[in-house]
DNA sequence: AACACTGGGGTCTTCCAGTC
DNA sequence: GACTGGAAGACCCCAGTGTT
């Protein structure tokens, strides 16, 4: 792919991994940034410049690369908790989601797996440097990381606690929830439906 | 095809040992 | 005694495999 050298190379690596590729060269000259990506399997980046709400999951899981949408488990909590906490007007649908309701949706990681353990606190805090420019460009309302376990790990601090975080993406605020995947049997529905009332409340 | 079983996993809570 | 860090247990779901 060839660019116009007035796009930053940081900012086409930080586009063309939201859009679902994976970035192997860059050769920038006088005039031009010439980049070779390969699109890899993996959910693409819902946002816009207009968000009130950027949720910001761990990484994809397989099921959802390939349902191109993301929390897309059959056992997934995310859909129907936000669902009803009206974080979201339409399930399934991070389109409409971004259009109507303007939440966007994005993730720490882009490399999809099975479990978050299979990647390394570099994969996040990698993925987070580029959350964080993202959120300087597109200055999203309030940002909402949606797992302990990728937060902690891309800032090195397990100490770290669900809630709001003194931390900002961007000059953001952000919050961090509990992973809504079936996995995290620790929170349930009526938990997650909650933790989104309280976060709807403070946007 | 439908069901049952089993191992593995994310997160929180509790407990315990070590340090100040 | 207070604090910190690590280990273990509990919760409940997913995915794979075996059985009917």
């Amino acid at each position: 792919m060839l660019f116009n050298a007035r796009w930053k190379p940081e900012r086409i690596f930080d586009v063309l991994v939201g859009a679902g590729f994976s970035v192997e060269t860059t050769i920038q000259d006088a005039d031009s940034v010439r980049v070779t990506a390969k699109l890899i399997r993996t959910l693409s980046d819902t946002v816009g410049s207009n968000m009130r709400l950027l949720l910001v999951g761990l990484n994809p899981s397989f099921h959802a690369a390939d349902a191109g949408y993301g929390f897309a488990g059959p056992g997934n909590r995310f859909w129907p908790a936000a669902l009803e906490a009206q974080i979201v007007t339409k399930e399934r649908d991070p389109v409409y989601a971004l259009q109507t309701d303007r939440v966007g949706m994005t993730d720490l990681v882009k490399k999809p797996t099975s479990k978050a353990a299979e990647l390394t606190d570099m994969h996040f805090q990698v993925g987070l440097a580029r959350i964080s420019r993202m959120c300087r460009w597109l200055s999203p309302k309030v940002v909402c990381v949606l797992g302990i376990t990728g937060w902690r790990a891309a800032l090195g601090d397990s100490r770290l606690s669900l809630g709001a975080q003194t931390v900002r993406l961007g000059a953001r605020p952000v919050y961090v929830l509990p992973n809504p995947s079936g996995l995290n049997a620790h929170t349930n529905h009526g938990d997650l439906v909650k933790r989104f009332g309280d976060l709807l409340d403070s946007v």
